[in-house]
DNA sequence: TTATATACGACTAAATTAGTCGTAATTAAT
DNA sequence: ATTAATTACGACTAATTTAGTCGTATATAA
């Protein structure tokens, strides 16, 4: 209910232990253990902030990750997307299989809500968090 | 990743059918057929509301629900707590489980989104909704 | 007495989230 | 060249949460 998943958790502490650390290359490895998270999983979720460019990744020996310009300037609300795809607090907005579309007498007053929360991640950047 | 559970939408489509009709009794029946709502999990979901107070129950053959005068006046928040329990965008504000509470880097600025969640949801009511 | 409702707990199923494993590719150091 | 350290990536399993079902009890109007 109204939670963010662990992913995502993962992903602003590391974001934000790069930026603590401007410029040094950071591996998965130093991260996962400094902060008790799961290695793959922060892996993964790694090599999909790369590929939006939120953080640079060189391989090889003493490789690692650092924090690009959009671990500041992305919005909170396409750091959530970027990991978890589009953010609704009820599914009707983006599945089309709902069937009671038409007798449904709380789309628009949810859809207020879901404005308001999106409103709400969207003025929020990485710079305010990690 | 940021959403209310159908409990929670069947509730709140039950709620604002039962203002829809004030005064009037309305069977679970009636509402889970109307909308299409599994009649059990509604059943279920209307006597919580109904311990609270936003609903009054009646028993026996032409029994059901009505809006009581918290239907209106509930805040979300405390709708969602009914239902669900304490509402958190990430749980270690309530479990005390987390072993890396002291080397967490994100924890204040979470509890500030946290924050703004919550007053969200505090400050609008079932009235702006159901 | 019967039919229609709510009340409530135990149970199962489905979906989502979390985590693991295996393998490939890249590259610095030797 | 070889090795070790690292990212890249997909398939898989496990755990948790959410959704839904079933059985039985209780109340009450007709």
């Amino acid at each position: 209910m109204l939670k963010i998943t662990r992913k995502v958790e993962y992903a602003l502490i590391a974001v934000r232990h790069l930026k603590e650390n401007q410029g040094k290359l950071i591996s998965v490895n130093e991260i996962s253990t400094a902060y008790g998270i799961p290695r793959e999983i922060l892996a993964k979720t790694m090599q999909q902030l790369a590929k939006k460019n939120i953080v640079k990744s060189v391989k090889g020996p003493h490789g690692g990750y650092r924090a690009m310009v959009k671990a500041s300037s992305t919005t909170l609300n396409d750091f959530f997307e970027i990991l978890e795809g589009p953010t609704a607090i009820m599914d009707c907005y983006f599945e089309s299989g709902c069937d009671h579309l038409t007798s449904c007498n709380i789309r628009t007053p949810i859809n207020k809500i879901n404005n308001s929360i999106r409103n709400l991640v969207d003025k929020l950047t990485l710079a305010d968090i990690a």
